[in-house]
DNA sequence: TTTATTTGCGCAATCGTTGTCGGGAACGTT
DNA sequence: AACGTTCCCGACAACGATTGCGCAAATAAA
């Protein structure tokens, strides 16, 4: 509470502010006696500077913001986590929003942390969100800004995101290789740039097996309670109905998988599923699920990376462009069926 | 970046600080006409208050700051999810960290938000902590502090928790009356708070079917890698062998799970599982997992009212003592099993 | 007309810290 | 003795906002 202050020193050792600011940084232009004095004094009564005062004179924080839609989410927190550990190597703190999908939620945050003076600020978008103009703003006035995951091509700034392409080609490729044709895409709204990258994936895997590409096959799931269940149900309906689901999220993944069970769908015998999603249960989960997992930690590391990179030296050479990471399919029970000969 | 100030709003208008400063807020010594120009250009001109100079002024920052183990765990981050809810409702923002179950980390991140000028703190304790003297400290100063989940009884503060007696009286009760009577516990470190109140449930549980508590059954898990497998391995070699284990904590639960499927010890049939945790997925995993639910949400609302009473009134009138709030047993097949005759 | 009162606004201090400037004392140099 | 250096240190302003005080002009009351 009632907390030292320079000023404080300043009186009890007879010195002014400026003589007991500079003997803390060591300036040389201070009487080494002087120094020592004013060192002892401070490490006794425990000093600690203001961060405000110094985020208010330097118009800077040492800190950096993350804003994500969800943290109850495996891949946001393990990418916190990368954030985490490369943002305290270099001298930052990181403090962490929820958009919790919402478009509104998420320009407050953003206009918050930047009143706040974060120093940067690493974003995954809400899926709500499909205006940026809130953060062109903030890029324009050289605001260091990273996007990751769920980025926008419309701002020009870093971004950090696995192959989702790659990832759902190879999950695709997968399910076609053990003889599934008709494979339902359960995935998240279309704007969303994970969401096109992985559909693309998804189109390519099938012409290159020369399975023709159905409309009907692909859902968009919005983020509501218990709207799974229904594009499940829709999806069982379609003819000739499908023997794959492929979903886009953890959400999606697991609410198939309870829709699946609930109508007594067999998996893997009637349907294989596999999801793109970084569940850390997926192996315990009945059946085990076969997924498609993105390099969350990495994908953080980086990101923070590149912001500090951006902070620290703000010339314009700000290195923007994308970064594409790898993701990984594993192959489990809910996928796995004889290729047919 | 340039953000507008109160200073150039002066400026442009021919006004002086104070006049804008008490236009903007509605003061009534401002005439009607000025107050109007001022509003108008400032919103114009899209003009925010800065919070870093106010919480320098006025030593607060309408911030509260949340500390917990961490956000990759189903019951924190619905805890959370409570925490925002009412916090946002009363115009605070919430600081979001993590201690990462570090003693070290705990105490630098409490200093940190402190210096921060958070209003007050919300703390879930570390499992590393068994020392609370930093949080003592504090609270000595009459600093705006509420534990939660994990607590301590050294400090004087308000406490909001599941009643983890309750809880695990419930399960152990619910094993015995399916007949289960070498009944295992697997748990955190002894001395958190949730594990003694969840171990002396267990007990009198016990107690009260007569069935005799074997220190053997009993084990302290702590948070490395790879501890779970051993400590199944330990328990199932005990004599007489478990018929049933009881976990104190989502991470336990999964990778006891995970251990006895590995070694095809049947569940239920061999052996009941049950865990004392709020998996989103204890539905779906294989078996289905009986669970202990906390209520989370309701945990963190609790906790967020009543730190923010605490930070408006700051009357000595601190409404300390312990808020437990009753758990939830929901039995799903991992405990099923006719009942004896 | 003189004295109160109200109205509307500016000055300056404050929060904690740093940076710029400048100045006194002690010393060395001619 | 007069001057230049060096060494230490203090005064002051600044960051953005609020606020107590005071002051001038306008209005009301005497």
């Amino acid at each position: 509470m009632e907390a030292v202050t320079i000023k404080d020193i300043a009186r009890a050792l007879n010195l002014s502010t400026s003589t007991v600011s500079r003997a803390l940084r060591g300036s040389y232009e201070i009487n080494p006696e002087t120094k020592r004095l004013v060192m002892e004094y401070a490490e006794r009564m425990n000093y600690r500077p203001n961060p405000i005062a110094l985020s208010l004179k330097e118009n800077r924080s040492r800190a950096i913001g993350v804003i994500v839609p969800q943290i109850a989410n495996h891949f946001f927190s393990q990418a916190i986590n990368g954030i985490e550990a490369i943002a305290y190597n270099r001298g930052y703190h990181v403090i962490i929003f929820q958009s919790h999908e919402s478009y509104e939620r998420e320009v407050v945050t953003v206009q918050q942390s930047v009143s706040r003076k974060v120093d940067g600020l690493l974003i995954s978008l809400s899926s709500q969100t499909s205006d940026v103009s809130h953060l062109k703003e903030l890029q324009d006035k050289g605001f260091p800004l990273v996007l990751f995951d769920r980025v926008s091509d419309q701002l020009d700034t870093p971004r950090i995101i696995a192959d989702n392409y790659q990832g759902a080609f190879e999950a695709t490729e997968h399910l076609l290789q053990t003889g599934r044709r008709r494979i339902a895409h359960l995935t998240i709204p279309p704007w969303m740039s994970i969401t096109q990258e992985r559909l693309a994936g998804y189109k390519d895997a099938l012409a290159s097996y020369d399975v023709p590409f159905d409309e009907d096959l692909v859902r968009y799931c919005g983020f509501g309670e218990d709207v799974v269940g229904p594009m499940v149900d829709e999806l069982l309906a379609v003819t000739p109905a499908p023997d794959a689901f492929f979903t886009a999220s953890d959400r999606l993944a697991l609410g198939c998988l309870a829709a699946l069970r609930k109508r007594q769908v067999a998996i893997p015998e009637t349907v294989s599923l596999i999801g793109f999603t970084n569940l850390n249960v997926a192996d315990l989960l009945s059946p085990s699920m076969s997924t498609v997992i993105q390099p969350a930690v990495e994908i953080g590391q980086l990101a923070a990376e590149r912001l500090i990179e951006l902070i620290e030296r703000k010339q314009k050479a700000a290195p923007a462009g994308t970064v594409k990471i790898p993701a990984r399919l594993v192959v489990r029970e809910s996928s796995i069926r004889e290729p047919p000969e």
